[in-house]
DNA sequence: GTCTATACAAAGATAGAC
DNA sequence: GTCTATCTTTGTATAGAC
């Protein structure tokens, strides 16, 4: 993780990792200003409104993600393979050793108490990962990478809801391997 | 949904519906008096704090699932589908016109920002869970109603995270099939 | 058992000095 | 760009009348 010198980033950074920790609505302008090492009102400075914080942070999450994702998709010297272990990397990180789920797993089990604006951010993240999956396992199929029967709507979405589910399961069960076994046993889903 | 006379479930049964809509740090007593039809001292006298109200909401949706999962898994007119089907029931309306989720799903997403003895309640949810799973589990595979060669508990931890997981990402994404997809494909995973 | 009234803390947000 | 001070609302919780 980089680590910002500009303040509006340095709020990002806080505010990303306090909602991946404890949840929207349960943080306040005082938490990220604690972290960050200034005082509340100089966050609105730099975010007229704590949904306008919350958004930009979803935004910054999103496109990151998707650069990278774009990145290895498009490459022409990684497979299908290399790609679905890069997709699993973040979740194989947060679930390993912290107690962080994913920004948009934790916002969408608060979806309804969310400003309108923030909704729409999430929905956004949650639709490019089924593409980009679909994708991904289309072309595996091509090259013989990947082997199931399953409609490949069908497999890209139990892929995201699994390891969603698991980010947020496994911070309430503590098993340390949680996340390599679920990841494990998909892969054995997608090559018998 | 039975509807209760008596004014402390009246309670809990608008705190659990609140609680799986907007989740529990976004809801306050004003919300849950306002639904019940009482002033929000009135709850104080039926439970001592916010979170003895929301551990008792937790204790009673996981004992009276048991009741329900118990019951099916000792049946002897019940095969392992059949309970495996009872086992999908809650997710399947909850994920059907709906904008409510699993009660400890919505709670683990935000584990992090509850008091310890809820995380304590939402802990024991899931591993019963994970337990009733491997027993049906284990039950199908010996009557050859399921075919699978992963371990018990991956199969278990699997289908867990994917029901919790659809839950959430499909309030994020409006699909209406979403929880009935994801079934169908986890079912084809029981049973080539 | 339910209410009004109130205490007290914390929330989001604004005004204005520096 | 950051601060102190303040406003307003809302949160949990208490006291005490009915």
């Amino acid at each position: 993780m980089t680590i910002n010198s500009n303040t509006a980033d340095r709020i990002l950074d806080a505010a990303q990792e306090l909602i991946q920790r404890r949840g929207y609505n349960a943080i306040s302008f005082n938490d990220i200003a604690e972290q960050v090492g200034i005082k509340k009102p100089s966050i609105i400075h730099h975010f007229p409104c704590k949904a306008a914080l919350g958004r930009a942070v979803i935004k910054r999450y999103r496109e990151h993600l998707a650069t990278k994702l774009d990145g290895v998709a498009n490459a022409d010297d990684k497979s299908a393979v290399d790609a679905f272990d890069v997709y699993c990397t973040p979740y194989t990180d947060l679930g390993t050793g912290s107690d962080k789920i994913c920004l948009c797993g934790s916002l969408a089990g608060e979806f309804m108490a969310l400003p309108k604006d923030m909704r729409n951010e999430v929905s956004i993240f949650f639709e490019s990962h089924i593409k980009w999956l679909e994708n991904i396992l289309a072309q595996g199929k091509k090259t013989g990478e990947f082997i199931f029967d399953d409609p490949l709507p069908m497999m890209a979405q139990l892929i995201l809801d699994s390891l969603q589910g698991a980010l947020i399961v496994k911070r309430a069960t503590a098993n340390t391997h949680h996340l390599h076994n679920v990841i494990r046993t998909l892969k054995a889903k997608l090559n018998p």
